[in-house]
DNA sequence: AAAGTCATGTAAAGCGTTACATGATTAT
DNA sequence: ATAATCATGTAACGCTTTACATGACTTT
């Protein structure tokens, strides 16, 4: 599938950039729905400069600071066309390591249980609040209102993260609800 | 983290299984949150013979059709239970192929956009349905009222796959409006 | 008879993480 | 001076997919 080619050809095509800056957009605007490290990035824009999809310049020259900022090609923009054109079947769900957790819950008691439905709640709502925090940066800081600007794209994407967020966190409360009712009336089954 | 491995064993904690079981169970019933190929299963499966956390016994014996019950061992039960009694740490958001695209979304025309959006709400509405029709199956042919029962963990996580489409459906429709709605302004500008 | 499912495996390649490795620049 | 950040790379390992491979049983 070749995501990670992509998603770099998108980034420098909407601005020149070096590999160190690749990393910082992916480790933080990106991070909720694509990432990777600088092991990965690295070894991949060499892999496009060999494929004469992007190129670059070291800057600034002569010096010590050997800086490649790198510039899409217009064999790469076509490319990345083609892809972003192109319209995909489903992708596979997603993993997750907590749901597959909940699925084996039978095998612990209701108290570990909520224990571990209030730790994953906790997290996520500290996380919700991150990316509220995000969105009111960008509408504060931002023109969201044209649809073929960048920011746009910025604005959608986080939405749909706080989207997420707020529905994984809707069903661990009705989880911890349902748990919490079956513990209270068996703890009233056990009186006479 | 070997998570394939804990998986394996809670499947096989839950009962006796072959490889081809444990298949039919990671395509069908797991596949909303974990999977496997069986050209990954039948390796992991070894594995876990070699560490003593399962054991097997071939059915039919003497007969052709080689079929390898596995059961899990004390030691595995014992592995399993602190797999699934450790708490984690929110693990790095899923990688998603549609938001990527929606983020690049400057490089399409509106007409193309809404294209893609459609399309993917297509899929995303008929994968729904068809959660809400497993839910209805479960519902119908099992108690989900024990917690302490593999009912309700296949319960809980039908249910969290149900509000993960349904969130993704809410973005999709509040982008397509948006989406459409600045469309309809843009002609209407154009007008004189 | 043919197609589909049951049943089990291996090999190669791709993708991703962790660790190893180096050195310059900037802020405290 | 020291720590943090900027900047770039490689190596080893682990996980996952795709493709290769075989054969029995069951349904049409």
């Amino acid at each position: 599938m070749r995501t990670l080619k992509y998603a770099i050809l998108g980034l420098i095509n909407r601005e020149s950039m070096t590999g160190y800056d690749l990393m910082k957009v992916f480790n933080m605007e990106l991070v909720n729905f694509w990432y990777a490290k600088h092991s990965q990035i690295y070894p991949e824009l060499k892999k496009l400069t060999d494929e004469k999809l992007i190129t670059y310049e070291i800057l600034p020259e002569d010096e010590k600071l050997r800086k490649k900022i790198y510039s899409i090609t217009e064999k790469g923009r076509q490319e990345f066309h083609n892809w972003i054109l192109q319209q995909d079947l489903l992708e596979p769900t997603p993993k997750d390591i907590f749901r597959l957790k909940a699925y084996f819950i039978e095998s612990l008691s209701n108290a570990k249980i909520l224990n571990h439905f209030h730790y994953q709640l906790t997290q996520r709502q500290e996380k919700l609040e991150k990316l509220q925090n995000n969105m009111q940066i960008l509408l504060d800081s931002k023109d969201i209102s044209k649809i073929q600007s960048p920011e746009y794209g910025d604005y959608i994407v986080l939405k749909s993260a706080i989207k997420r967020e707020k529905s994984y966190i809707e069903w661990l409360n009705e989880c911890i609800e349902e748990v919490t009712t079956n513990t209270r009336i068996f703890v009233d089954e056990r009186r006479p």
